[in-house]
DNA sequence: TCTACTGTTGAACATTTGTTCAATTATGGT
DNA sequence: ACCATAATTGAACAAATGTTCAACAGTAGA
């Protein structure tokens, strides 16, 4: 007799990560309508009462899994950023690249998304979690705008406005790429967003 | 004794109407938690079983919510720039104004919207209403962008792009107001829009 | 090898959900 | 005044939900 244990411990960080990884794939294959604790601890391969024993609640389980998405993805943009290591204008098209790229870029990640917007009002852990991350999208791009003035010839504009605006057309540009992508193709956004710098550092913006 | 109806009957099409507002009203108060039959049902003053008697399904129900929802705001707008009445640049900046009033930039709004996108992929009828309205969206921004170009001293630019990315600002300031009002104020998002189309009619744009 | 600890299980429970349908009743036409 | 039509009701149903908890079992330390 083989004596196969039914199942193996693991310590609450290994497991709780190994279920927020669990509740990310269902929300990007079926959106809100996977995110019950039954096909979450089936894709974990565990068992029902486990989600309750390491997190209060479910909610907690899906803030945890914002908390870990919206940081990936920051950090997954600014990796690349600090990889390309050219000029600020070519660290701003780097970013640029990887926000037009597949990996962000996703109708999956929107799935999850919407959830956590659903969520955000009355979860305090995913609003605090979306202020944090977001306010931290937005230093990123203000600081790669304030590093764009620094150069000669480059007239001074507003960071905090301008950077704000940026985001929002990145965020606004990926939200309807991911509800029709049959309304423009991942390179015009991109040119859009190019477009838009070299606008604004060519001093057209009156910012 | 007073002989009070217990119910009055109506014609389909106010019936659900009223239905449609109420789902409407649900939706604004409570997102996707207002949205059950018996909510719906008690917020129109009518029984559980009638949503079923005028539509096969809820879902349809909705979809017929987002229908009235997305072209009511289309034409608040539209009609601010049609009493402005002013020159093209005008018009552009009615139709900020009525982006950035309290009308269209409501936490409320957000609460309908998200279960809209939320929906948008499993609802055939949502998708749809989604693609057309929008697309109506952006034909009335390009619209306006190409009644600006029609003037004296104006580069061309790529109308299609332009509107593209205006809208993109738009609906990502309007997101981004919705989840966190402390992040900017509306006027600065009016500013932020009236600065890029400035930017764009002053020929700074490669677009 | 034994023991104590605790990660893990899954049946059970109370709610809530969308839909169905037979009975009821308001209402316009005759 | 009556009837036929169909709008309306609300109890009933099956399915799905999040949470609880007593029992189980793997694992590290003695």
């Amino acid at each position: 007799m083989t004596d196969t244990p039914k199942f193996r411990r693991q310590i609450p960080e290994e497991r709780k990560k190994e279920m927020v990884e669990a509740t990310l794939r269902c929300l990007g294959q079926k959106g809100s309508e996977g995110l019950s604790v039954r096909n979450i601890s089936a894709e974990a391969g565990i068992s029902i009462g486990l989600i309750n024993h390491h997190y209060p609640s479910k909610d907690d389980l899906v803030a945890a899994a914002y908390e870990k998405l919206a940081t990936d993805l920051l950090h997954y943009v600014v990796q690349l950023v600090e990889q390309s290591g050219g000029t600020p204008r070519e660290r701003m098209s780097a970013f640029f690249r990887g926000y037009f790229s597949s990996e962000i870029l996703d109708q999956k990640i929107l799935r999850v998304w919407v959830v956590f917007w659903n969520m955000s009002e009355k979860s305090e852990k995913v609003r605090q979690s979306h202020d944090r991350t977001y306010a931290g999208f937005r230093a990123q791009l203000e600081q790669m705008l304030c590093d764009l003035v620094n150069h000669p010839g480059i007239p001074d504009f507003n960071h905090r406005l301008a950077a704000i605006g940026l985001s929002a057309m990145l965020d606004g540009l990926w939200l309807e790429w991911c509800l029709n992508p049959a309304t423009f193709a991942p390179e015009e956004g991109l040119r859009i967003c190019e477009a838009w710098v070299d606008g604004l550092v060519s001093g057209a913006f009156d910012l």
